[in-house]
DNA sequence: GCCAACGTTGGC
DNA sequence: GCCAACGTTGGC
């Protein structure tokens, strides 16, 4: 099982909108980077768990956690002109923007917040979260970087 | 709201 | 293929 981070702006779409979704499932749309895409079309599985983190908000942080819900898929706002996700250059024979489905497992305790996280950065090594310039929207968590965190939560 | 970092676009 | 201009991300 592999183990994720994925960004999103509380405003846009909470943990909590999340939770409230039917099926408490919400694919993951709107990714318009290619790296991102990448991990949700070539390397998640479903079952793999993800860190929720809120981004551009008051205390941004880890909030939560979710699971990978879905085989990968196209991204159907790519094609709808009246969207801001609109992608005039996909092909629908080929589609450029693929994404997963995304389920809510749970709150944590309490918030991870990201200066809390940078605090530990030492012990969590080498973590796209805290690289200098990151903007990332999707990374990878190590398996020790999952249970180090974990642990923090319960402190 | 500011701005550093960085990805994308498009002219050449 | 280079690179300046531009747009976006996201912490602060």
């Amino acid at each position: 099982m592999n183990y994720w981070l994925m960004k999103s702006e509380p405003d846009a779409f909470s943990i909590d909108d999340l939770k409230n979704r039917p099926d408490r499932t919400e694919p993951w749309d709107g990714v318009r980077n290619y790296q991102a895409r990448n991990f949700m079309r070539d390397e998640m599985k479903v079952g793999d768990r993800i860190f929720f983190y809120h981004s551009n908000c008051k205390v941004p942080g880890i909030v939560g956690i979710a699971t990978v819900a879905s085989e990968p898929y196209p991204d159907r706002w790519q094609f709808d002109p009246d969207s801001k996700y609109y992608d005039p250059k996909s092909d629908p024979d080929n589609p450029r923007w693929i994404l997963v489905d995304v389920k809510y497992e749970r709150h944590l305790d309490r918030v991870l917040s990201l200066n809390e996280i940078k605090e530990h950065a030492e012990a969590l090594g080498d973590f796209a979260l805290t690289r200098r310039g990151n903007r990332l929207s999707i990374m990878p968590v190590d398996d020790a970087q999952w249970d180090y965190l974990l642990g923090l939560e319960k402190q």
